[in-house]
DNA sequence: GCAACTATCATTAGGCA
DNA sequence: CTGCCTAATGATAGTTG
C-alpha cells in the first residue's frame, strides 16, 4: 500500500490527554524513552538509577540499573567507599547509626522483592525477550504459588506487625507529630 | 563581548565519559531532562512516577509526582479503584493476600520517609528554593535529632530485626533457595 | 498491544557566566 | 552546580503493517 505523507506531530499541549487510548499508548512510548535516558545517565555518568511508575491504568513498571534492588540497597547501606574524595557528607559515625535504622527498611524489602521476582518469573515465562532488558512488568501473579506463600507470610506478618506498630508508636512521639510530609509536585492529595 | 560560534555538539559516544567533571555536569544536565520527562509523562498520560538516583559521586536525588511517597504508598496498598476498566490482574482475592504482604514494606519504609523528611527539612533551611519543585537532595543529616531519634528506633529495630529474620528464614524455605535475582541491566555485581 | 517510518518538535553538548 | 546560548542530535506523534 502506498505510504500517505506522515502528518507528523504537532506540538503537544502540556495537558491530561483526553483520550485513555492516546494516554496508554503515549505512556508506553515515553516510558521507554525515559527508560532509554535513565540507561544513558548511567552509562555515560556512571550514576544509578531506578525508576517505578504506573501506568494510567495502575499496571506498575520499574527499571533499574545496574538494578532496582541494589538502587534500594545502595541508598541506606551504603558500606562501600566509592570516587567519594570530594564528598564528606556522610561521616562514619553516622553512617553507622544510618546503618542500623536502615535494616529494617532494608529486610522488609527483601519480602517485596521476593514477591516481585515471582511475580516477575511467572510473567517472563509468556513474555518476548527481545524487548528490552531494561523493562520488568510485575504484574500479574501464580495463584497457587502465592497463596502458598501468602498463607505462610501472613502469620508471620501478623506478629511483626504489631512489632512494627509499636515502633512506629513510640517513633513518632518522639518528634513531631505531623512529619510525614514530602516534597513532589504535588498535582494531588498525598 | 562577542557571541562565538558555538561549536555545539557532536555525537555523543554511550560510553563512560573520561573527564570526572563533565560526568558530573552530564549528569545534572541529564538528570534534569529526564526529570521534566517524567513530569511530562505524569501530566499528559496521569501516570505517577518515581525516581531514585545517584550521582556519580554517590549523591542521592530522588523525584516523585506527584510525590514519593504516595508512589511506594501506591505501588502496595492499592487501596483505590482507577481507570480499571480493562485490566483485571489483581482479582479481589489476591489483592487482599498482597495487601497484608505488603504492610511489612509500608511500615517499614515509614521509618525512612521519616529519617529521609529530617534530613530534608534542614538540608532545605540552606537552599534555594526557586531551583526546582521536583528536586529533593537528600543528604546531610542533624546530629542531635537524628542520634536521639537513631537510640530510639534503634531499640526497637533489634527486635523487629529478629522477627524479621525469622520471616525471611521460612520465606525462602517455601521458595527456591536462590530468589533474589533481579533483572536490571546487570553492569556489575548484583 | 508493538515495530517501522518520517516530518516535526525537543533535548542537549559544548562554551561561557 | 545551574542557567543561558546555538547548532546538532535525539525523541516522538501520527500513521501503517
Amino acid at each position: 500500500m502506498e505510504k500517505m505523507q506522515a502528518k507528523s506531530h504537532k506540538k503537544v499541549e502540556m495537558r491530561r490527554m483526553n483520550n485513555e487510548e492516546d494516554r496508554l499508548v503515549s505512556f508506553s512510548k515515553r516510558r521507554s524513552g525515559i527508560y532509554r535516558k535513565a540507561s544513558e545517565l548511567s552509562t555515560l555518568c556512571g550514576a544509578e538509577v531506578g525508576i517505578l511508575s504506573f501506568s494510567p491504568n495502575g499496571k506498575p513498571f520499574s527499571f533499574g540499573h545496574p538494578c532496582i534492588k541494589s538502587i534500594t540497597n545502595k541508598l541506606l547501606s551504603e558500606n562501600h567507599t566509592p570516587c567519594d574524595g570530594t564528598q564528606n557528607l556522610l561521616e562514619p559515625y553516622r553512617r553507622v547509626r544510618l546503618n542500623e535504622l536502615h535494616q529494617n527498611y532494608k529486610e522488609a524489602c527483601k519480602q517485596m522483592k521476593a514477591a516481585k521476582e515471582q511475580e516477575k518469573k511467572i510473567k517472563k515465562k509468556s513474555l518476548d525477550r527481545s524487548k528490552g532488558w531494561w523493562e520488568e512488568p510485575v504484574i500479574e501473579l501464580d495463584m497457587d504459588g502465592l497463596k502458598q506463600r501468602a498463607d505462610l507470610i501472613q502469620k508471620l506478618h501478623k506478629r511483626v506487625q504489631l512489632q512494627i506498630k509499636e515502633l512506629q508508636t513510640m517513633a513518632s512521639s518522639s518528634t513531631s507529630p505531623s512529619d510525614t510530609q514530602t516534597v513532589g509536585h504535588g498535582r494531588g492529595p498525598c
